[in-house]
RNA sequence: GCCCGGGUGGCGAAACUGGUAAACGCAUUGGACUUAAAAUCCAACGGCUAUAUGCCUUACGGGUUCGAAUCCCGUCCCGGGCACCA
């Protein structure tokens, strides 16, 4: 065996070798137990970038301790190709979008490869094929004609110079991020999908999801919103129209003392018309972008509409105000405004000297002023005429009922939850396959695909596909939309589309049914709302028109931590600043290795620390995985990544760490180089203290690595590893016992690392004769027997403080063990002169003395 | 602003989920080997002081408990998401 450990070429050999027996080919086979494992699909932006790497590492490691258990394992892989950095790239360097995507996809295919993981390949699919995205155009239809699709208003940021719509991405402080004019918001015609008819689902099925993460469940039942309200009817003085808002807290109607309407509300561009101070009003919350951040950080503003309403129960008059943050496409786009009990409406009446009637008071007598604030609690009514005493909970169904029996009211359930929009004024995208008729009507397009032209120009202005008059006139005076979908919408099916990669004739076909639901999907948290809502509603949707027979889509998941490392920058006079790569500073550091500094190597001048962020391009701080796979190899960089922080944790980057990594794997392939010989002819023999020592050491290792492969907490399976190398370090191999205890141990060792750093375990594997392939050797197990002690040792606490630690023989009593840490020298003197109340013992660990 | 996380030595972390805080590793320091360096091996390594069988220590302030990094209440700081980034 090489002295020497050489991971490029033994991992060149093991993927070889994975290749030649087509080791990762996923067959439906119905007799054996099934596993889908899947990471989310990268988009394919160039260069795999180290969260790539940590996500895939991780998705790897599952899918082969799977394997291990016996499994039959299903591992893809894919792009998700369609999208905006495609167009920017297209605009700066004039390579058309599709060129730019498939040459990154074949630099990103060959990275993946190197790292060696385990992906079935025949089953690779891009979205931006058009034998993907046929068949959510098809599905598209579908919705239309189950009425789940349907066009309405929605609201756009648009930028007035480029004449385009902006993503919320590409509104900087306000303005266009490549005009710098100040954007706009628009309303326009826009494709939506009925996710709301769905809502209810979606949320009590969350109840179901046993295997993901309890923050993610949370995130999305509050992103769903469920609550019970109430819909009431406001007239409007002089008017025979009504204002109907949607309240939860209809126990404290009796305190509205105004109205508000959001500023593109029909009334309040109606009285615009002849106020031209309202009319600027509305002008200005026209201005600025459309997220909600913005919306609900921004000065919470109003102007009189100079109307009132008249309010359902005591007929009185209350203004009408346009307000900046009541939003047109949200609920009704009016709400009643109730200043003592609701802060937004406390600040605004403040602002605009608006009464504020208090209403409900603290059930306890306790302090329920408003005089610095909102009382927001539920309490009990006052002043409230017929409702005087009653509590909120109470005052809820009372109110209901008043309202309901004379036809201004009814309690409705509402949710936060709004309608997905799907259209995008973009061309790097799936086009929506619909045709709008000369008549001003609309059908769906019966002959799918709808392929995207490949071959247009962009430069960031209009819509390119609008221009094209090849791709949107049609004959008759037919016009085909020229919208393209939310890219959510692709990655919305792919995980199911891998099982029928190559079915032409439908969109799953009964594959599906074998591999669904996923059993583990692995990927970034940012993800815990959005794409994992639309990919949730998506498989219902699948159901419903009888793809799929499964109700959800992922069983369980892991929602891994970003990876993020040190930056640096230096600051011009205008305070722009350079950011420098970690890897061009030279760090100093105090005696005990506390950051003092750094410089940069190539001028040997100061640069400024700029703390600990996510790795990116605009802070300069990535890493490139290719280099560090060139100068480490994969085992290597897949063993930092896991060993260096748990899966849900963020990654700290260190290049000591790599070195640390590297240094294990030697560590471990000289332990196997030095004793490869005498491991053949080890025969039984004796156990002498210091085979019992390694062997209990090795196997409560192993006892704590299964729990944690299971747990998926995998840096310590590698701590667990590093221990049992340790203990082997330990041994004379050229003792029979010894060398025995060698080959268990290495035995043991390669299994665990086999899903982490597999070349590594594939090769020490096949050298020391254990077997041909290590992913079908079995699984190791615990040797209770050498676990087994004669003597425990206990520690003593005398009222929970550290005080002694005594040996006791593993079958003793209660009794036994009590005044065995009673007589403890130190114990005595920490009990002396106090009386002993209690004495707690916690079997095989502790014994806690009470005195006093 | 709203929703969800996180905060433990110089650093990454561990603590079998309420029972010895700091396993494993990085950095640092000392030693061995070497002409030398690298690599490797061995050892020390939370803070304080009176160097001990001592005291303090898991962001901060309270609480529950025989016992709290872990559970509860409040505060501060950092990160993720907020519907057109993916």
């Amino acid at each position: 065996m090489q002295s020497e450990y050489d991971p490029a070429a033994i991992e060149t050999a093991a993927q070889q070798y994975w290749d030649a027996n087509r080791t990762f080919r996923a067959l439906e086979d119905p007799g054996r137990e099934k596993f889908y494992c899947l990471s989310m699909f990268p988009y394919p932006s160039g260069r795999l970038h180290m969260g790539h790497v940590r996500n895939y590492t991780i998705g790897d490691v599952i899918a082969r301790y799977q394997r291990m258990l016996g499994k039959n394992v299903l591992q893809p892989m894919g792009w998700d190709a369609f999208g905006l950095p495609a167009e920017n790239a297209a605009i700066k360097q004039g390579i058309p979008p599709s060129r730019w995507t498939r040459a990154n996809i074949e630099t990103m295919k060959g990275q993946l490869a190197r790292l060696g993981f385990g992906y079935d390949w025949s089953r690779e699919l891009a979205t931006c094929d058009p034998d993907y995205y046929r068949w959510e155009q098809w599905l598209f239809t579908r919705l239309m004609e189950k009425g789940l699709a349907y066009r309405a208003k929605a609201t756009v940021n648009w930028d007035p110079v480029d004449q385009t719509v902006l993503a919320n991405e590409q509104v900087i402080d306000g303005r266009g991020w490549r005009s710098g004019a100040i954007v706009e918001k628009r309303e326009i015609e826009q494709w939506s999908v009925r996710i709301t008819a769905y809502a209810q689902e979606l949320l009590d099925a969350i109840d179901s999801l046993a295997g993901w993460p309890e923050q993610v469940r949370t995130m999305q039942r509050n992103w769903i919103g469920r609550s019970e309200g109430l819909y009431m009817l406001f007239g409007i003085e002089g008017s025979d129209e009504v204002l109907g808002i949607y309240t939860t807290r209809p126990d404290t109607v009796m305190g509205v003392t105004y109205v508000a309407v959001a500023a593109e509300h029909p009334l309040a561009c109606a009285r615009a018309e002849h106020d031209p101070e309202l009319a600027a009003f509305i002008d200005e919350c026209r201005r600025g972008g459309t997220s909600e951040a913005e919306l609900e950080t921004m000065e919470k503003k109003g102007q009189r509409l100079g109307l009132n309403a008249i309010h359902p129960i005591t007929g009185e008059p209350v203004p009408i105000f346009a307000a900046n943050f009541v939003l047109m496409g949200y609920g009704t786009g009016a709400v009643m405004a109730v200043p003592a009990h609701d802060q937004r409406d406390w600040e605004l009446a403040q602002r605009y000297g608006i009464p504020k009637r208090q209403v409900i008071v603290a059930a306890d007598g306790g302090d329920s002023g408003i005089a610095t604030g909102a009382y927001v609690d539920k309490g009990v009514l006052v002043d409230s005429g017929p409702f005087d005493g009653l509590t909120s909970e109470q005052a809820f169904d009372a109110i209901a009922d008043w309202l309901a029996e004379r036809g201004r009211g009814e309690q409705r359930v509402n949710f936060r939850l709004r309608d997905w929009g799907v259209s995008r004024q973009r061309y790097w995208g799936c086009p929506i396959p619909v045709i709008h008729t000369p008549d001003g009507g609309i059908r769906p397009e019966s002959d799918l695909p709808v392929r995207l032209p490949e071959d247009l120009v962009v430069d960031g202005s209009g819509s390119p596909l609008k221009r094209m008059e090849t791709f949107s006139n049609l004959p008759e005076g037919e016009i085909r939309e020229t919208d393209t979908f939310d890219t959510f919408f692709e990655s919305s099916w792919y995980y199911a589309r891998y099982c029928s990669a190559d079915c032409d004739t439908a969109m799953l076909d009964e594959r599906a049914r074998y591999w669904l639901p996923v059993d583990q999907y692995i990927g970034g948290v940012e993800h815990a709302v959005l794409h994992l809502l639309y990919a949730r509603f998506f498989h219902k949707l699948m159901r419903d028109e009888g793809l799929v027979d499964c109700d959800e889509p992922f069983a369980r998941l892991l929602t891994q931590g970003m990876v993020v490392a040190e930056t640096w920058y230096r600051e011009d006079a205008e305070g722009v600043r350079t950011w420098y790569n970690p890897a061009e500073v030279e760090v100093s550091r105090d005696d005990k290795g506390k950051l003092l500094g750094g410089v940069l190597k190539a001028d040997g001048r100061a640069v400024i620390f700029g703390g600990v962020e996510k790795m990116s391009k605009s802070k300069n701080n990535g890493v490139d995985p290719e280099a560090l796979i060139e100068r480490y190899g994969a085992d290597t960089v897949r063993l930092y990544t896991i060993f260096t922080a748990p899966p849900e944790q963020s990654l700290e980057w260190s290049d000591e760490g790599v070195e640390g990594a590297a240094r294990f794997l030697r560590r471990l392939w000289t332990l196997a180089a030095g004793c490869a010989e005498a491991l053949q002819s080890a025969a039984t023999a004796d156990a002498d203290d210091a085979v019992t020592a390694a062997r209990r050491e090795i196997h409560r290792a192993l006892k704590k690595a299964l729990f944690d492969y299971e747990r998926q907490q995998f840096n310590t399976v590698v701590s667990g590893c590093m221990t049992m190398v340790n203990a082997l370090y330990k041994l004379d191999a050229g003792k029979p016992a010894h060398a025995a205890t060698l080959r268990e141990g290495l035995g043991i060792v390669l299994r665990l690392l086999a899903p982490i750093a597999p070349h590594l375990a594939h090769h020490l594997w096949r050298e020391l004769e254990l077997g041909d392939d290590v992913l079908a050797a079995p699984w190791p197990r615990v040797d209770e027997t050498a676990l087994a002690q004669d003597i425990v040792r206990y520690v003593v606490q005398v009222n929970g403080k550290v005080r002694g630690k005594v040996q006791v023989p593993a079958d003793a009593g209660r009794d036994a063990i009590e005044a065995a840490a009673l007589a403890d020298a130190n114990v005595r003197r920490f009990t002396a002169g106090k009386a002993v109340h209690k004495v707690i013992v916690v079997p095989n660990k502790l014994v806690n003395v009470v005195a006093k």
